[in-house]
DNA sequence: CGCCCTTTGTTCTTAATTTCACAAGCCGCT
DNA sequence: AGCGGCTTGTGAAATTAAGAACAAAGGGCG
């Protein structure tokens, strides 16, 4: 009774992967060793049944009546996002969140390798920015041929970026995460992943007005509240103290 | 022959309305006045009916014939978003991301007013950011009795996510952008949406692996490229020059 | 002023995703 | 060693989204 991934696996069930896994590396740190599907819905809200079946199409994780071993299963989806090996990144644009990024811990943490930073501003190309030094933009490819890298992460005004993506993709570059709001044309082979903080703040002012009927209303920050884990007992740092000083420690912090 | 939005809208069609508006703002910069569903498909990439399909659970927009007014679709779309008025939003996590938003000057573009900044980092509270001083995460809800906003971006470590969403939603906050890997916990009535990096990153990087057999493979970087347009002409700069400086005008670059 | 060409709004089909439901498998206890 | 309680993996049903197809409507031109 099997089939590891025959045909192709859906797109939500690629996005939910992560999110297991994500899940599971803090189980792991709470050192839960078993978890059960029922479990996994009554913690993340995700589906008992779209859980298993997620998994279904890479194989057998779980033992029946038992469940599933967080370290295991941990790393065989690590394995099947091919981030249990390091995976070399490029970014373009070193603006204010092109900066935020290279920053951020979590990208080593999921051995995502931030190898070279590109931008076309005279006034950055040259500068260092964390542990890398900006380069310049017209070196991409030749630069690109000797790193390997096959991701990219765009982080380029919109005007700027299918120009940019033309480039990437000249220099070898098989899959970017575009932050431009601009829908990018790429050959076929060249996956898009796209991430709109306006798009998303869109939604979310939509879904507001449906109850915030006009306004000027009196909701009394009182309302039912609590829900979930309202005594927000122990209290962590929030943002990552100094960005450099935060290194270290794996897991530590995720935001970004 | 109408219906106007009259029972419920299927998010995507949400986020894809979004991505309209960025189109047409686009078109409108070119001055271009009307727009046919076909023109849409052949310069979106999305498919002309859906197009209509999404528009039509708000109403009729455009004329048979002819096409959509520009100007007209656009203002339709913001006021269906309820982007068209300005809406407060709040910020938790002064780090590298909060930071990069802060300054961020699509946010503003889209009648996203950021009108306060919280943390608990005493090494940064009381301290400038952008425009805005850094306030103590204690003050949440006294702060915003007064500001009112209603959506908030939650850009803190994973750790002190679901503590500090509490805290919004005590503070009257009935919607959150999440930049943490967590899955947060409110109640109905409040709104998430999530962003993750890493999630993008990790299915990037899966479908990478569907092509890269296991490495080490010569690909020669002067693959079939092209496709789009190559032949980058006009070269826009990169990343918003200096941040300060990039402010003043709208539409002038976008990515983050 | 009526014909023809174009493009919309919408219904009907097809495809994709989620959820249900249950046989089969594993564990532990007697 | 076998029974009972759980939990998995998965085929089949239900739900949701995408795409085609077409009747109705607008505009321009002879």
């Amino acid at each position: 009774m099997t089939a590891i991934s025959n045909g192709k696996v859906p797109v939500p069930t690629l996005e939910r992967l992560a999110t297991y896994l994500r899940f599971l590396i803090d189980l792991d740190q709470s050192d839960i060793e078993t978890i059960s599907s029922a479990e996994v819905e009554r913690q993340t809200g995700i589906n008992a049944a779209q859980f298993r079946k997620d998994l279904s199409y890479f194989g057998e994780f779980g033992k029946p009546g038992v469940g599933y071993n967080v370290k295991d299963l941990q790393s065989r989806i690590a394995r099947i996002l091919k981030i249990d090996r390091e995976q070399r990144v490029i970014l373009v644009g070193a603006g204010n969140l092109g900066s935020a990024l290279v920053g951020y811990p979590g990208l080593k943490e999921h051995r995502f390798n931030l190898v070279a930073v590109f931008d076309n501003n005279y006034g950055k190309i040259g500068r260092p920015l964390w542990e890398l030094e900006i380069l310049d933009i017209v070196r991409l490819k030749e630069v690109n041929a000797k790193l390997r890298a096959r991701i990219a992460i765009l982080a380029v005004p919109a005007s700027a970026a299918q120009g940019v993506a033309d480039m990437l993709v000249d220099a070898g570059i098989h899959a970017i995460l575009n932050f431009a709001p601009v829908i990018l044309r790429v050959p076929e082979y060249v996956v898009v992943r796209n991430v709109s903080f306006l798009q998303e703040l869109a939604v979310l002012s939509y879904h507001l007005s449906a109850e915030q009927s006009e306004d000027g209303h009196e909701l009394g920050s009182q309302n039912g509240a609590s829900e979930s884990s309202n005594g927000n007992s122990a209290f962590h740092p929030l943002s990552e103290a100094t960005p450099e000083t935060a290194e270290s420690r794996a897991q530590a912090h995720d935001a970004v």
